[in-house]
DNA sequence: CTCTGTGCAAACACTTTGCAGCTAA
DNA sequence: TTAGCTGCAAAGTGTTTGCACAGAG
């Protein structure tokens, strides 16, 4: 748990980090240090940031970025289709980079999002009365108190 | 689509608004004219409104009702459970007055937001990796863009 | 060299908060 | 009467925008 957190990632990051920059290039964005360095730490991260976390984040290797920079990233990365905007009652727009279809817990309370893996919700089929429409993500959302949080009120 | 826009609701809104009543006095809630319209306002309309779609709705009847009244009611009746705040990416918190069970689709572009009503959807079993925590809510939420925001684009 | 991206600062929009007067119970 | 509710105004927070300069292609 020292610096690689995600199973064996050093190499899985580069390649990542490859891969991202073909992707810019495709959407005909430039490859800035910036941009990777956000990319970066929402990739290594599996907390679903909001922007300002995002920010803080990354400013400990780049101390001089902007917020407006990382806030106008991490809204271009979800156009491009690189990272999304995970679902949610109101509240900050929390972003996620992980890509892999999966479902969200959040706690009312204290904002955490948990990451659920459950194939037979990939398998959800679009209703028909949405034919007419353009369907980009489904999701399967649950909402309420995280254990820590009801832990706490219980003393 | 002269007033009672839902299939004859002058009775059931009678007895909705009867309900909502007995809701705020087991609630420790007053029973106050705003609360009333603004309840009113959000059951007699499905198009999930923002504090302030509801709060020029309630202006009609109620001339001089403030936002902040609005907002704050909103936000009462989601804790009493008479409301609901719609999950959706961000944006202005959307609110929802129908507590039966359905889905939502919401279009990227217009913002709007369609009821799907899905029994399947409603049978979704909360994976035991929750079993800690206290599921409150569990929705399926298809995101894209509408039919007619896909027309308008084609044009 | 050109054109996009960045940083800074100001503008915005939405929410929240504090307080005095009002109203349901 | 009194506890809670409303209206007003101000503050707070998150997000967006305009523009000059810097850097990628």
């Amino acid at each position: 748990m020292s610096s690689g957190c995600k199973s064996g990632s050093s190499g899985k990051l580069k390649e990542k980090l490859d891969a991202f920059q073909v992707r810019c290039r495709e959407a005909g964005l430039k490859v800035t240090s910036q941009r990777m360095a956000v990319y970066k730490v929402l990739f290594e991260t599996n907390d679903h940031p909001s922007a300002k976390m995002v920010f803080h984040k990354v400013r400990r290797e780049f101390p001089n970025i902007s917020l407006d920079t990382v806030n106008r990233t991490l809204l271009t990365l979800n156009e491009i289709g690189a990272a999304f905007i995970v679902e949610g009652s109101g509240d900050v727009k929390r972003f996620d980079g992980n890509l892999v279809q999966h479902q969200h817990f959040k706690c009312l309370k204290c904002k955490r999002i948990v990451d659920l893996y459950n194939a037979q919700f990939g398998e959800i089929e679009v209703p028909t009365s949405l034919n007419e429409f353009t369907v980009l993500k489904k999701t399967v959302y649950f909402e309420g108190i995280c254990d820590s949080c009801r832990k706490k009120n219980q003393a």
